[in-house]
RNA sequence: CGGGCCGUAGUGUAACGGCAGCACGAGUCUUUUGGGAAGAUUUAGUCCGAGUUCAAAUCUCGGCGGCCCGACCA
């Protein structure tokens, strides 16, 4: 008995230490969820004791990642001739109500601002979850003539939405940090071809820069947005099997720009109403796919392009000649990277322990046996190789490694949903599919009105949703199957998943 | 918004209704440094408000906040 005891207070003690560490003391694919919420705090991505619920504190190192993203996603819609704009963080309640499924669809989780000092307003005003209801208002005074068209905005912005459940830092916060463009078409062709290059600029971005590999689905008639005519959506693939919906774009049609009069004289000199869409790629939750996607059990792990050091030099010793041969190192390569030598007092192994959560992807290390025989050893965050090399070939190395470093994640990435996707054609094996972390892809009757009890019975059975239609098979595929409820002939192919 | 769990130094954890302790961290000094160094020394805490009680970290109520599970979303 007595040793029983004492065996527990051992293992109680061995537990308590193990807690101390400032490394991960869970496995990400053990338990993910556990992974995550350390990944944020170890790596000082976010402080989560701010004393508003649901808000949080974004770090240095999270946000300077997220300003890199928005540099990429900027720059690429600019190209793309969209023009940047700051609009008010407040929309009357009036706009609001200009299209009847927005409101619906966004009423129970807006914040409303009811007084300044101690008047109360006449209208209550919506601090923005979304900005649709105050660009166009102001696209209908701006817009005359066929001339203006196509007429692309964006915006970078916070926007606010009472979200209900529980909130996850980055993934669900009810602050959140996005980029929203705003484009008016002249026809529904135009639009529609907006729809497209708004997924190819996710494909260049996310995929290509960020390393997220992601499916675009069209969403089934239930599940669009509030407002659209037709919602097309990317899903990030978590590796507990998850889903995480990133950019989504929409055509909106004529429903808002009927709303607010947005009307153009076409060359006819007939007036019309001009064919809207949007696009929402919610940088604090693209942020949180690149760590989920791409970190490990030692932390992060930062495409080259993203981290906002790339390089960190560590000089094992406290030695004149090392730090010398440190200071050179750091001038040479600062000409291409972001460099930082950690002169810090702490141990070797700490140093090294503490870029790996940093997701830093590439790190020298420097000590006196680099001096004799005229090398550096060089660790790679993306496969964890370590090399001696040869001191004068030391920037050709890097210079490589930049180039492939992000490829290499891209890659790791990719291969992920190779096995995932798994036909079904009955909800137990559906069932089973998810449950062992998949993704499966089944005949369904529907995916208008009429499809919505099907999809519900989908949910019931194996708590998991249909997302949609996959972009790149509509119309290429012909589905011959059934539905995979009720047994009716299937008119599409869709994916069922669960949802983070 | 419903159901469950929870809130003690910066962090992680102890204390039957009866002296709030331990570890890590942080500060200073010395010795160290090729995968989480050592000694000396200093530092700091019961989420907020009310109630019960001789006595509350502990019991009750309210507030604020967090975690997990369900309906909503990017």
């Amino acid at each position: 008995m007595k040793t029983e005891k004492a065996a527990k207070e051992v293992v109680k003690e061995i537990k308590g230490k193990i807690e101390d560490t400032k490394g991960l003391t869970v496995k990400k694919n053990e338990d993910f969820s556990e992974w995550y919420t350390q990944v944020v705090q170890k790596a000082e991505l976010a402080d989560l004791r701010y004393n508003v619920k649901g808000f949080l504190v974004f770090q240095p190192w999270s946000v300077m990642v997220m300003e890199k993203m928005y540099s990429y996603l900027e720059k690429t819609l600019q190209q793309k001739r969209h023009k940047p704009y700051f609009f008010p963080t407040l929309i009357p309640e009036s706009n609001l109500k200009r299209e009847s499924t927005h409101i619906i669809g966004f009423t129970p989780e807006v914040f409303w601002v009811t007084e300044g000092g101690d008047k109360k307003f006449e209208e209550r005003l919506a601090l923005r979850p979304t900005s649709e209801t105050a660009f166009y208002q102001m696209f209908s005074l701006w817009i005359r003539s066929y001339k203006d068209l196509p007429f692309k905005t964006y915006q970078r912005a916070n926007v606010f939405r009472y979200e209900t459940k529980a909130t996850r830092p980055f993934l669900r916060s009810r602050e959140f940090h996005w980029i929203e463009t705003h484009c008016v078409h002249a026809t529904e062709k135009d639009a529609e071809k907006q729809v497209l290059e708004d997924m190819q600029t996710t494909k260049e971005v996310l995929h290509d820069v960020f390393g997220l590999p992601f499916i675009f689905f069209e969403r089934p008639a239930w599940d669009k947005f509030p407002g659209a005519d037709r919602t097309f959506a990317a899903d990030v693939l978590n590796p507990d099997g998850r889903v995480v919906q990133q950019p989504s774009t929409h055509l909106l049609s004529q429903a808002f720009s009927k709303g607010f009069g947005v009307k153009y004289t076409g060359a006819d000199g007939k007036e019309n109403y001009g064919w809207i869409t949007c696009y929402g790629p919610a940088v604090s939750r693209i942020f949180a796919s690149v760590v989920i996607v791409h970190g490990d059990d030692k932390g992060l792990r930062l495409p080259w392009n993203l981290a906002p050091i790339q390089v960190v030099i560590v000089p094992i010793v406290d030695d004149p000649k090392v730090m010398e041969k440190a200071d050179n190192l750091y001038h040479k390569l600062s000409s291409f990277s972001n460099v930082e030598i950690d002169m810090t007092n702490k141990s070797a192994g700490e140093k090294f322990n503490h870029w790996e959560m940093k997701g830093v992807p590439v790190r020298i290390d420097l000590g006196l046996k680099d001096i004799k025989e005229k090398s550096v050893t060089i660790f790679r965050r993306d496969t964890g190789e370590k090399k001696v090399i040869r001191e004068e070939n030391v920037l050709g190395y890097i210079k490589k490694l930049a180039e492939e470093s992000g490829k290499i994640l891209m890659r790791q990435a990719d291969k992920v949903f190779d096995d995932l996707i798994i036909n079904a054609t009955d909800l137990k094996k559906a069932k089973q599919v998810i449950e062992s972390g998949g993704i499966v892809r089944c005949g369904f009757c529907s995916i208008e009105k009429d499809g919505a009890s099907c999809s519900d019975k989908v949910e019931e059975s194996t708590g998991a949703k249909v997302r949609g239609r996959k972009f790149d098979e509509i119309g290429k595929t012909k589905t011959s199957g059934v539905c995979i409820v009720c047994g009716k002939p299937a008119k599409e192919t869709v994916y069922i998943a669960r949802e983070y």
